[in-house]
Order: C-alpha cells, then structure tokens, then sequence
RNA sequence: GGGCGCUUAGCUCAGUUGGUUCAGAGCAUCUGCCUUACAAGCAGAGGGUCGGAGGUUCGACUCCUUCAGCGCCCA
C-alpha cells in the first residue's frame, strides 16, 4: 500500500470506493487457493451450485456470507480452507429458457435438432450461465476461483454417467413403462419433489353415467371431467348398500360410446361425492392402481403436451385437455346428463419449473430403486455422524428417506447428461456403458437425459478432480444450504457419498434461514419484494449488507428483510471505520512502539484485555455451535459497547496527557486491540476489515488480514478482578450521567461530585471526571452531604451532586421515591424467598447465600435512600 | 390427516443446563447534546403480569399437559 495522510480519511466510511479494489487484490495475490497440503488440515466446503439460469437473491447473500464467514474464520485459523464455487446446468430451467429464446427469434427446437440445439445452449450458458458468479464476487466471498466447476464440465460429466452404469449394474436402476408426473410444458417427466401442490378453487361436476339394461343412472362426481374421455371403469365400495345391485353391470360411457364394468374396491370413500367413482387408470395414480387390480384397460387420452390425442372421437381430438373440458361438459349438459356443478377446493400439483398443472401419465421412464440405497444415508443422521443445524431437520430428513419412493431419473430433455444406454436397431440388445459399442451404426441411444439432482448429488467429491484430492478434501466439512433443498440435494448427496465414497459428503449441515419480506411473505419475482442484491450493495455496501444479513438471521427462525435494515451493517461499519480513524489520526502525532506495548497497564487495559478474550472465548463457542448470528452479535457488542463506548473513551485521558511513553504506550495498546478486533470482524466483513489493516501499518505486497493469523485464545487475560473494577466506575459514571440526565445539565456544563466510598482508587478519578464531566471531584469514606445536592446509592458507594440553584426539589424526591419502590419490590421477592424453610433447606448452598448478600446489600442501600430523602432540602 | 416450528417491549428478535438486577438487544419513541473518531453519532429515560389455562418444583420465560392463533413441510 502507498502511504496515506491520515487526515485524509474521510469522516464517513465509503464502501464503493474500497471494496472493487481489494477483491481485485485478493484475486491477484491468489489468496483464496487452495492446493492438497498433508501438512495442514484441510477444511472445505462446496458451494450449492447456483442454477446458471438465476440471479443474485437474497437467499443466496445470506447462505454464500455463511459460508464466506466459515471459511475465512478457518482460513485464518491456519486450516487449508477450501471453498470451490460452481454453476449448476439447471436441465429443465435452462432448456426453457433457450427453447423461448429460440421461439422469439423463428426458431422451433425440433426443427433443429438435438446437436443443434445444444449449440445454442452451450451459447446460451456462456453468455449468461456466468452472471451469478460475478454477482457473487461482489459479497466479497473467498471461493477458490481456479476450481470452479460446472456440473456439465466435460470430466464432471464423464463422472455423473459412471455412477449411472454403476449403478445399472448394481441393479439398482431399472427401466419401466410407469404413471409419472408428466409436466406438459417442458414435455418432460419430472420427479415428486419437483410437484408442488396448491390449493385452488376448482369445481365438482357431477355425471350421469348411463347403466346399461336399466333405465338407470350412477351418478359421479369429478373435478377433471375431460378425463371421462378416458375412462375404462366405475368403482363403488363393496359395502355400499346404495350400488350392491349395480356390481357386475356395465356403464355405456357416453361420447366415447365404450361399454366399461361397474366393480367393487375398498379404494372408495363411500362419504365423498356420490360413493361412485369414474375410474380412469391412464391418468389417475389412484385410478392406476385400480386398474391394475382390476384388469382394466388403460386408454391413454393425451399427447405429451396434454392435448386429446386418436383415442378419442374424432370431434374431441387435438384440444387442450381446459377445451376438451369445456367440450366434454357442453356435450353432457346437451345429452341431459350433466346433475349438477359445486364449487369444490382441491389440491393440483403443479410443475415447478414449468408452473402448469401436471398430469400424471403414462410413459417408458427410468427409475433408481432406492430401498436399499436409503439404509446407510438413514443411519448415519440418526447416529449424528453428520449434525444437522437446526437439528430438527432430523425428523423431516427420517420422514422423507423413510417413505421413499423409486426415483424417476429421466427427463425428455436434451440439455444434461444423455442417458449412457444404446439399444441394438435389430436384436433390441441394451448396451450401458460410458463408452458406446463400437458398431454405432446399428445402435440408437436412448434421448433422454437425467434429472439435474441425479448430477449435483456427485457435487460433494466428483469437483475434486484426482484421487488424490478427494482423498484429501473430502469428506468436507459443513454445507450451507436452504431448507427447500433437504431431499432434492442434502439427502441425495449423502445418498451418494455413502455408496461412492463409503463416506459422509459433509460433517454438518447448516439449514438456513427463509428471507421474507416485512409482511412475512416469501421473496419472489412475481410479487416483486425482492430488493436486488446488487442496488443494495451500492446502496449500503457489501459488508453492511453482509453483516444485516447475519445479524437479523437466527438459526432456524425466517428473517423478515428490507433493504433499509441494511443501515444496521452500515452504521455498525461507519462505527469501526470512525474508531480506526481515532486511533490513526493519534499515530500521526504518536510514535507506535511495541516496546511499550505492555508498559503503563491499568485497569482498563486489563479489564479490555480481559473483555477482549471473554469475547474471543464466547465468539469461539458460538462459531463451534454453528451460531452465526449469536456470533454477529458478540463481536458487534464488543466492538460498539466495550472497545468504542468505553475504552477509547478512557484512552482518551492518557492520550492527551503530557507523558510521551505512556502516550505510545496507550496508542500501541488500542491499536494492538483494533487489529485484533478487525480479525474477529473481518470474516462478516471482508472489505472494511482489509481497508483498516492495511492502513493501520504498512503492509508488504501480497500480504491481508485474509491470510492473517486469527487471535489465539489466552484465559489467563481473562481478569475478573479487573472487570469487577472497571463495572464499579462504569457504576459511578452512569450514575453521575443519569443525575445529569434527570437534571437536565447540558454536557457543556460541568458539575461537582463527592463520592463516599472506600473503594475508588486514585487513579481512576481522572476518568470519572473526564467520562461524567466533573469539574472537580472529591472522594472521601467520610463525607457529609452536602446540601441541595443530588443524590445516588451504590453498593459501597454513595454519590452526592452539588447542585445549588439548579437542583429542583421535587425532582430529585422523585428520583429517589423511585428508586426506593424499585429496591422495595426487589427486597419483598427476596425476603419473601429467604423466609421460605424450604428454599433455605433445598436451594444449593451459594444460591442461598448469594441471596442473603444480596439482601443485606439492597437493605443497607434502602435505608441509605430513605435517609437522605427525608433530609433533603 | 401426519409432522415440524413459532407466540417475550410499539416493531424484529435474543434468553445455553430451572436460581446473581433475568425480564434483555437492535430499531422506533421521548429528553438533552454539532463534547476536537463517528449526528450513520454521544449521554440519559420511558415501555413487557414472557399467547391462555392447568400442573411439576422451595423456585418456571425456561420442564410437562392442554387450548388458541400463526407459519412451513409431507400425504
């Protein structure tokens, strides 16, 4: 760094015009690389690949600044940390995008062709798939950027189709022709955590099935009555007194024109609709199941975009199954044999990615089976070998790995890996493999590609590249991910590190917070409450909004967010930035020597010191529990209340004294602390951090507080003694301040005090002048009250204000009538305790004696207060 | 229907194993201050019977039961 004038800093921190150069070093100097070191212990974390498809959010800020803040505390604390970053290639999201990208521009995706087609993606994915690392690097996050990876990088690649053929042969992926959750948009199946269910206001359509040989109806209730088009059976439960004579009849269906059986199954709920059902086992799972068990016959009714397709009458074909629907009721209301319409609420799954209904349907799929897969990943959670953060994400993750089900694992895509499966054009051979057989020509590949999860659950290990390194980074060491993602990721990837690896993917697994807006409501793009990441980070800058971010985010709870509360993290910055620039503007007149550093010690360097390792030792132990945000609160505290609010403050009085060694020694001291101070900061706040350690001295090229040494826990600065001393004179200061306050003295206006007490040192009533604004000050065991003067009671200390013509009477009876209900209440809960035999008996001993003390101590005080209200004039 | 979480000051939330002034913090409010690091600041003050009821205990914000309200996940 070049050497600044100090008085050139300016009064407010300015974070846009620090926070670009420093990313910009740390990337020079490599600082965040990471290379295999068997001398040192590895600690790494993965990135939750961000979808190339998405931008910055909120949710992203808050999860990357946890991991940002675990690894640089590790970084610092001489671990080989390592972070590597990636993209995820998102199959469906991304193919939609281009698919519509290509639309606009005339082009149909099937006209092209697959190859073609993935051009464009790759295209696509270059221009666009590297926004969100680059918004990323603005949160000022340590990733080691020369490992960043794609989860379609050619070897990356190779990898998901191994654990494919692996698991092929292991059994344990199968093909089969299935009901799936066919989403019509992208034309493609999808998986059940990728249905999401909604309530919608829907109606019940009641109809009139005719039964055959009667003049007789049964009538059913449906709230997809399009789907009658398809239907191959009438169900009613056998116990059903109202349908028994109907069993073994046939319905004649109308439009279709098809004879369909009238049967039994306990399936039926004789309470819902009419207790009949239309059975449609095509596109129903509950109907699917029926028709197996029945033998009935499956028409399947849709195209895959979910239009009618052949098996229908003429007239009812190529319409959307909303149009068919129309048409179907229209032609039952003609034929007389619509009953009747209700308003009904149900539940419809919905594509997540494609956000239309999804339509269960038939079709060739594959399918892991994952009965036995489960069993391992089931185990090491319930044995706490890896640690959930909340740990009541336990029972959601048993829940879910108990109720498994086979995972359909194909997508009709053709952005993602390209199932490694070749069918022979003639014998109908299968070939599996990475490598296809050598006589392509008579072979075809099968089009589908695999589900995005079924490529991130290898994330954990397959980024690292060699055997060598897996070895040494993996398992890792935390994951910091959303809560939505426990079965999509979480639990796949430790799914798949146990069969791989024979080993956990990661030791903990910190579940973060839900970022919502003030109304509680989640952030999304439809409703636009979600501030953009970046115009806050101009706003407020990056360490502000880092710091708010973890400040507001408790373990566990949802944190309701907008971008004003970001002036917590600014102002806590503007805080540090002012402090640091004190103690820089005093070494432009004071020699720093760390000579001295340990030279002229008082009791508020001892009682600093101590607070500083009572910090360091709390901070330690909430970063060990995963609490974050306890974490931000113990260093803000520190920092604001102890360091700025009362140390500096009492420095200020050796500062400007006339003594050139204590001045040095003081200045070194402060700054000694500061820097220490900014190392607990700097993983919450990188940019600030950095600014202040190299301006504090002069650093060599290629050297941050990035790769400093993290502060050392020493217990024995820990000095009760000290600190029980320096809360006595913060005792008297507030008192003296609150005295003020209540008389309404104006700063500018210095006063008077006595202080009866044995207790207070010599050497200490400088500060208390300085920090109460006394002028003069007179401390004696034997003093008298003076008259119309203001009053305080302490333990072992009572405070007297002189305060002739300014004292108001009546206000200070209230103050001190106050004060007596106050300890009178106080002193009836403990008397009340101590006169309790079985508290006396049953307490532990030095609860008990506490109390006593306490009473003693509040009764002296009590009448102290009595005393001197009954005297006062 | 099953599971999980939440309810503490006007707002957003801490409160670790039941026991020290343990009823707290930040914001907001009120009062006084441009005190030579910081008005993005300093000093002081007011404000809550800890969702309701019951129980265990010498003692409950904390443990148990139950009720109410809110939120999320799964079926």
């Amino acid at each position: 760094m070049t050497e600044k004038n100090i008085s050139e800093i300016p009064k407010a921190y300015n974070p846009s015009s620090v926070e670009d150069k420093w990313y910009k070093y740390w990337l020079e100097k490599n600082l965040f690389h990471s290379e295999v070191d068997k001398n040192k212990k590895s600690y790494t974390i993965v990135i939750p690949p961000p979808n190339i498809t998405g931008i910055l959010t909120m949710g992203h800020v808050l999860n990357n600044t946890i991991q940002d803040i675990f690894i640089r505390t590790k970084r610092m604390q001489g671990y080989n940390a390592c972070w590597v970053p990636g993209t995820d290639h998102a199959s469906i999201a991304t193919e939609t995008k281009v698919t519509n990208f290509l639309k606009e521009k005339g082009i149909e995706k099937y006209e092209i062709g697959r190859e073609e087609f993935l051009k464009y993606c790759w295209e696509w994915k270059d221009k666009y798939g590297g926004i969100i690392i680059q918004q990323l690097k603005k949160l000022g996050v340590s990733c080691d950027w020369e490992r960043e990876r794609f989860t379609m990088d050619e070897d990356y690649y190779k990898k998901v189709l191994e654990a494919f053929v692996k698991l092929y042969k292991e059994g344990k992926i199968y093909r089969g022709y299935r009901m799936v959750n066919w989403c019509p948009a992208s034309k493609s199946a999808i998986s059940d955590e990728e249905v999401i269910y909604r309530t919608i206001n829907g109606k019940l359509w009641y109809l009139k099935y005719p039964v055959m040989g009667t003049d007789k109806f049964v009538l059913v209730a449906t709230t997809r009555p399009e789907t009658m088009l398809g239907d191959t059976g009438v169900a009613v439960n056998p116990k059903d007194e109202r349908y028994k004579n109907f069993i073994g009849k046939k319905i004649l269906l109308p439009i279709a024109q098809r004879e369909i059986p009238i049967f039994a199954d306990e399936y039926v709920d004789m309470e819902f609709g009419t207790g009949a059902v239309k059975v449609t086992p095509a596109h129903d799972v509950n109907d699917y199941e029926m028709g197996k068990r029945h033998k009935l016959e499956f028409i399947n009714i849709f195209n895959d975009d979910a239009s009618t397709n052949h098996n229908v009458p003429e007239e009812f074909r190529r319409l959307d199954r909303y149009a068919a629907r129309k048409k179907v009721i229209e032609r039952f209301e003609e034929l007389g044999l619509l009953e009747k319409v209700e308003d009904y609420q149900n539940k419809v799954g919905y594509s997540e990615r494609g956000g239309v209904p999804i339509e269960p349907y038939l079709s060739e799929q594959w399918f892991m089976n994952m009965e036995e897969l489960v069993k391992p990943a089931l185990e090491v959670v319930r044995e706490r070998k890896i640690k959930f953060y909340p740990d009541h994400w336990i029972k959601t993750y048993d829940h879910w790995m108990s109720n498994i089900k086979d995972w359909c694992i194909s997508r009709q895509l053709w952005w993602g890996h390209r199932i490694p499966v070749w069918y022979h054009k003639s014998t109908k051979e299968m070939h599996c493999e990475i490598n296809p057989p050598k006589d392509i020509e008579n072979w075809h590949q099968d089009e589908d590609v695999l589900d995005t999860w079924a490529s991130s659950w290898l994330w954990a290990y397959d980024v690292f590249k060699t055997e060598e390194e897996q070895k040494y980074y993996y398992p890792t060491d935390a994951l910091v991910t959303a809560p939505d993602i426990i079965f999509f990721w979480v639990a796949r990837m430790i799914i798949a590190g146990l069969h791989f690896k024979k080993d956990i993917p990661f030791r903990h697994v910190y579940f973060t917070s839900v970022i919502r807006d003030l109304q509680g409501r989640k952030m999304s793009k439809s409703l636009g409450n979600s501030p953009d990441p970046l115009d806050v980070i101009s706003e407020y800058g990056s360490d502000a909004l880092r710091f708010t971010v973890i400040y507001l985010a408790p373990l566990g709870q949802d944190v309701l967010f907008s971008a004003d509360k970001c002036e917590i993290g600014r102002n806590f910055a503007n805080k540090i930035w002012n402090a640091g620039r004190f103690l820089l503007m005093n070494a432009e007149n004071i020699p720093v020597s760390q000579e001295l550093k340990d030279s002229y010690l008082d009791f508020s360097d001892k009682w600093i010191n101590s607070r500083f390792h009572q910090t360091l030792s709390d901070l330690n132990n909430a970063m060990e529990k995963f609490e974050v945000n306890n974490s931000s609160k113990i260093i803000y505290s520190f920092v604001w209340n102890d360091f700025c609010d009362w140390y500096i403050e009492l420095a200020k009085n050796r500062l400007y004294s006339d003594n050139e060694e204590v001045k040095s020694a003081v200045l070194t001291r402060a700054l000694g602390i500061f820097e220490n101070l900014l190392k607990l900061v700097h993983p919450f706040m990188p940019f600030i951090t950095e600014e202040l350690w190299q301006l504090i001295e002069k650093r060599n090229n290629g050297e941050s507080i990035s790769i400093s040494n993290y502060p050392q826990l020493d217990k024995s600065l820990i000095n009760s003694e000290a600190e029980h001393e320096m809360n006595f004179i913060q005792e008297i200061i507030t008192a003296i301040r609150n005295i003020r306050g209540e008389m309404n003295i104006p700063p500018s206006k210095f006063v008077t005090a006595f202080i009866k007490s044995s207790k207070v040192n010599d050497y200490q009533i400088d500060y208390i002048k300085k920090l109460a604004k006394v002028e003069e000050l007179k401390v004696d065991e034997h003093i008298e009250k003076p008259k119309a003067s203001a009053s305080a009671v302490l333990k072992n200390c009572e405070i007297y204000i002189p305060l002739k013509g300014l004292i108001d009477l009546d206000v200070e009876r209230n103050r001190l009538q106050k004060e007596i209900v106050r300890l009178e209440g106080a002193l009836i809960g403990i008397q009340k305790k101590l006169s309790n035999e079985k508290f006396v008996n049953n307490a532990a001993k030095d609860v008990v004696e506490k109390e006593i003390i306490k009473e003693k101590d509040w009764m002296n005080n009590l009448s102290k207060l009595k005393e001197i209200l009954s005297n006062l004039e």
